[in-house]
DNA sequence: TAGGCCATCTGGTCCT
DNA sequence: AGGACCAGATGGCCTA
């Protein structure tokens, strides 16, 4: 998957047109490692190009006062220093745009990780099905509240008839975790079973006739969801 | 082929 | 200032 999205990352040539760079043999599929790789150098090359105390940005050149004395040679015939500084300032923002993206990255990708954790402890049939991750989250809230209505029938159960609500334990009535899902949805009605397919995501989302609680492939009835159902 | 799902990029906003 | 978070846009892959 991950790999896959790399693999067919479009090669970004428009970063190399920014960064007016040469060709650095861009192949079509660059793996992250060697896309970072490419960053690095990038940055380095910022640095080389725009060192924080680099006179090229200060008005009349104060900071090359030092080497005054004799001029750089075959500087002449670079482009004019404004020009320079406006690429040395789009090379400095793309780079940052590149840092912020990796960032980004990283971030979806830890989230993603957290999501298969996630799908690790939730029990699916077939075992190797993948829930999508709106399914996941949706199976997870259900689950919790199964789980959650599970204990408190069985403290209802130990406590005898009487029926005193179980500590620690939802009392009746009180809202279920599924109050607040789907913007406020009603939770699943304690009448419904939970435990008719525990197994399913669809189990004790809601009422049938809660559409907010049987999105797509987990509404309740024909057809069947091709996963996990 | 349309629609769903996904990864990634991007710019904006908020926080430290 | 820089990083985290978020939502919109985009494009690829897959399935019905």
């Amino acid at each position: 998957m991950l790999v896959k999205a790399e693999v067919l990352a479009p090669p970004a040539e428009d970063e190399l047109l920014l960064l007016g760079l040469g060709s650095p043999a861009p192949s079509p599929s660059l793996p992250s490692s060697a896309e970072e790789e490419e960053e690095e150098e990038e940055e380095e090359e910022e640095l080389r190009a725009a060192p924080p105390a680099r006179p090229v940005e200060a008005p009349g050149g104060r900071g090359l006062r030092r080497a005054e004395g004799k001029r750089r040679p075959g500087r002449s015939r670079g482009a004019p220093r404004a020009a320079r500084t406006a690429e040395t300032a789009q090379r400095i923002k793309r780079s940052r745009r590149l840092k912020a993206n990796n960032r980004e990255r990283n971030r979806m990708h830890n989230l993603n990780a957290a999501l298969d954790a996630l799908r690790d402890v939730l029990p699916t049939f077939p075992e190797d099905a993948k829930l999508t991750k709106i399914e996941t989250l949706r199976f997870a809230h259900n689950y919790i509240w199964a789980l959650t209505e599970t204990l408190r029938l069985a403290g209802a159960a130990r406590l005898g008839p009487d029926g005193a609500a179980a500590a620690a334990v939802p009392a009746e009535g009180s809202p279920s975790p599924a109050s607040s899902w789907s913007g406020g949805a009603a939770s699943p009605a304690p009448s419904a079973s939970p435990y008719a397919c525990t197994l399913s995501p669809a189990s004790p989302a809601g009422s049938a006739s809660d559409p907010e609680h049987w999105p797509g492939r987990f509404a309740p009835g024909p057809p069947l969801p091709r996963r996990c159902l």
